[in-house]
DNA sequence: CCCTCAGATGCAACAACTTGCAAGAGCGAG
DNA sequence: CTCGCTCTTGCAAGTTGTTGCATCTGAGGG
């Protein structure tokens, strides 16, 4: 099976009419396997089909994050990033200072999830977190440019 | 001393130079006691002072921010919250279903950025969450339905 | 095939910020 | 008190994302 046909079974699972516009963000996506700005999603739609409109890329990445197939993150610089979700689940690191995003994997993420469960019976749903912060390297920086 | 002097020190220990305009918006916080948002903000300032432009208030939020003594925050659905950090730190539970927002003591977050710490040396920054999921009331309302 | 109609799209207006630039105003030095 | 430097501010334009509405189209039923 085609990239392609797959994205258009994913989409008639997820409940979705299957239009070129939403292929084409959803390959977009999946392709690039990295995360993608709604800006970059807008230009590489068009490289393909010029007449597609801004709003409905950003609608269809709305619909998209909706139904679970895409994550949306606001790291703490820049536009808003959207990824396909086939990976493993995973999370992200950003360093405040140096701007570097690690990944991060669900485990501690889980755990702190359960913990909210048992003390507020709360199912929190954290999806693709970035959590904000100062990393290894910008500490031991700072350490040694304070003496 | 007055709530207003409290400001200008706070603002002259912060490295800001003590201006009304940073003053309006810092009482507008304080005095709500509660997250605003920007426009909420910019509609109190300019009862006072109708001629303080709106992106004077947008800088001094970030201002303000940066410097840590309020918090920005984005609750799943409406604009950027911002609030007066005098309380003591807390966080938020978010129900992505009924939309009912809890109050969330520091500890299971410090125990959260803990691990992180320890896992991957990173010294996580969180100051002020908002965690979407599903609250008590809605997952036992759907558990109900769903029989 | 053809109808129907709810969901999808294009377009333009709107909303929520953000930024470049020139003018204004704290505040420390003298 | 005055001067000067630097931080602040107002204004207008730009960016990013959202929404109302008329039109269009995918997909199931006949
Ligand atoms: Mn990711
Ligand atoms: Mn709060
Ligand atoms: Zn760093
Ligand atoms: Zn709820």
């Amino acid at each position: 099976m085609t990239s392609r046909e797959e994205s258009a079974e994913t989409l008639r699972r997820a409940g979705h009419r299957v239009t070129s516009a939403k292929l084409l963000v959803m390959e977009a996506l999946r392709h690039a396997g990295d995360h993608l700005s709604a800006t970059s999603v807008i230009y590489q739609v068009r490289r393909d089909a010029p007449h597609v409109s801004e709003s409905t890329v950003y609608r269809t990445l709305g619909a998209l994050r909706d139904s679970r197939l895409i994550s949306e993150t606001t790291f703490g610089h820049g536009e808003v990033a959207y990824e396909w979700l086939e990976k493993r689940p995973h999370h992200h690191l950003v360093c405040s200072q140096c701007g570097v995003v690690y990944e991060l994997s669900d485990e501690v993420v889980i755990g702190f999830a359960k913990q909210l469960s048992d003390t507020h019976g709360f199912d929190a749903d954290l999806q693709h977190l970035a959590v904000p912060g100062i990393c290894l390297d910008c500490s031991r920086g700072s350490e040694v440019a304070g003496k």
